[in-house]
DNA sequence: CGAGTGGTGGACCGATCGGTCAAGAATTAC
DNA sequence: GTAATTCTTGACCGATCGGTCCACCACTCG
């Protein structure tokens, strides 16, 4: 035993990734880092390796806290319809969130025909998202909301492709209230039913 | 007169866009930009400014041409309910432009938080694509192929969120042939109606 | 309290970045 | 043919890039 380490390995990755979140990864300078970290070099090489594994750790870090976020979601939501129509207009919450679009999504659009491991990342993620989502399609197709002839998996892709269309449609900058009413107009047209309680 | 340009100002272009399409902006050196063009520093200063400028200039070509080509495609289909069918499944049309996604919102993704002119630029051409979409719609309700009811900017919106989002699905690496099902369902679901004959 | 271990901070590195500039080559106007 | 003018080439610039390394320091353990 030694000195132990003076930061916190989760603050450390929550600055990080929010430097790349808002600057993306080839913007994103070594300096920058050590900025919104406080670190040193030395430091952060020895506990994170170079900048592309401590980026890959980040996105990592992003993906696995938005899948536990949408499981609780999902879960949570006590009519499953409602849960999906959720999924769907996530990112419309908020016009900051809008802008700054999802993590996931910009690293994909800046890297994934270079970086293979960020590609991999990507597809390991929206097949997560599918799945979860396509779970959630079939209850409410047990509660009767969804069609019981409808593929679970394409329905699911399917929203999940408006989704993250509406994800690029906010990082546009958009109007907030332009934004939500597209995003209705998409769930109505892909979800439809009667209206949340 | 003097010494005429001993270079196509429009290959020079191409040869850019595609580095930056491949690359993204930030990941794209002047020296990738020399080869490609085969140009020499001086040259390609002198006749496009520095680095952002000619990204700028390259990326207002690139959506110019999109919009002509979407123009002529919407205006050529004799049935528009089919022209906005081929506007949703653009993004699927084969594998390597699927991956490759688009120029406008790869650059959108990278550049949005970063660059106002890259936003504007965004802003326009979506705006653009939405007003010749709008105008396929209402066409398309001439035609008894959509409901009257239905507003046409907001169905432009939703058709091209849907689009963007299958754009984004198709720079995943998902495969083409699960994309294109999805695209169909997509399609299917907020173009209802007799199948293309 | 002294030795040993691991963390820290910053000096330092070569490479590469975007960008400038001047000298020479090619062309036109006269 | 010559002068004027534009284009081309590539040497060169300071700044910054990502990354390495080491002297110093704080802490733990015996």
């Amino acid at each position: 035993m030694a000195r132990p380490r003076q930061f916190d390995e989760e603050r450390v990755l929550h600055a990080v990734r929010d430097q790349f979140w808002d600057a993306g990864y080839a913007a994103t300078s070594l300096e920058d880092l050590l900025r919104v970290t406080g670190l040193g070099k030395g430091s952060l090489y020895a506990a994170f390796g170079d900048k592309r594994r401590l980026f890959l750790r980040a996105l990592r870090s992003y993906t696995d806290v938005s899948h536990g976020y949408l499981r609780e979601m999902l879960d949570s939501t006590p009519r499953a319809l409602d849960a999906l129509r959720t999924f769907v207009m996530a990112p419309v919450s908020d016009a900051g969130a809008a802008r700054r679009g999802c993590l996931m999504a910009n690293s994909t659009c800046e890297l994934a025909t270079a970086d293979p491991d960020v590609l991999t990342e990507a597809r390991r993620t929206y097949e997560a998202t599918t799945a979860l989502v396509a779970e959630c399609v079939v209850r409410a197709q047990d509660e009767g909301d969804v069609p019981p002839d409808a593929d679970p998996i394409e329905t699911a892709r399917a929203l999940l492709a408006a989704q993250q269309g509406l994800v690029f449609m906010g990082r546009t900058g958009m109007e907030i209230g332009t934004l939500t009413a597209t995003a209705r107009s998409l769930v109505d047209q892909l979800l439809p039913g009667a209206p949340t309680s």
